[in-house]
DNA sequence: TTGACTTGTCCTATAAAGGGCAAATGTAAA
DNA sequence: TTTACATTTGCCCTTTATAGGACAAGTCAA
């Protein structure tokens, strides 16, 4: 999910991955890894591609939540299940902290 | 989450941990801290434990997987947000496959 | 051809899993 | 009020997995 976010901003900003790469300091095979969910963002790169992208990190940390939380699941059954569980117990708890 | 289920299960089978900890080859302390949560249960414990419990795994394996999918979102913002997105992205998968 | 991108392979460092041991604590009964 | 188990907690250790990343070679379009 993330990576194909930050292949479309790319584009929309019309940045090479040459030139995304040298500000985040690795090499464009890095950057078409993130861009295909090949390889997991860091925390450190994401700040910097939102700064690079000029948007704010809140944009983009949902996304990349989202793909950790899928990666999880993925190939697992019960997955939706779980989730489902998951929700219910946050629910839950904000009722009683 | 599963913690407490294993916890649960034990008690009404009348088991001690001893005899659980037996059953999967580890010491009380490991069963201990399964259940407080505090030590990830591995795919091979959870299928051993089904056993000696004589429930289904798949009465064990949503919380399992639950319980994984709170690790990566705890601590963190955007959770509930992320959840969704993938709970979305689940059920637009699955329509065309 | 050249420049942009992709893909595969490899390497290293760090973090997490899996688990033991000892000491502390809880608890029931003698 | 000791004794005897059951459980919990803290600390330690080793092994495995993953992250993070480089590099080379391949594909694709103009």
């Amino acid at each position: 999910m993330l990576g194909e976010k930050l292949k479309e901003l790319r584009e929309t900003k019309g940045f090479l991955q040459r030139q995304v790469a040298a500000q985040l300091q690795v090499d464009t095979a890095y950057i078409s890894k993130m861009e295909h969910n090949e390889k997991p963002v860091s925390r450190n790169h994401l700040k910097k591609l939102s700064k690079v992208y000029s948007i704010p990190e809140a944009e983009l940390l949902p996304l990349w939540l989202a793909d950790k939380v899928l990666q999880v699941i993925e190939k697992q059954q019960y997955g939706i299940e779980a989730l489902k569980l998951v929700l219910n117990k946050l629910d839950n708890d904000k009722s009683k902290p």
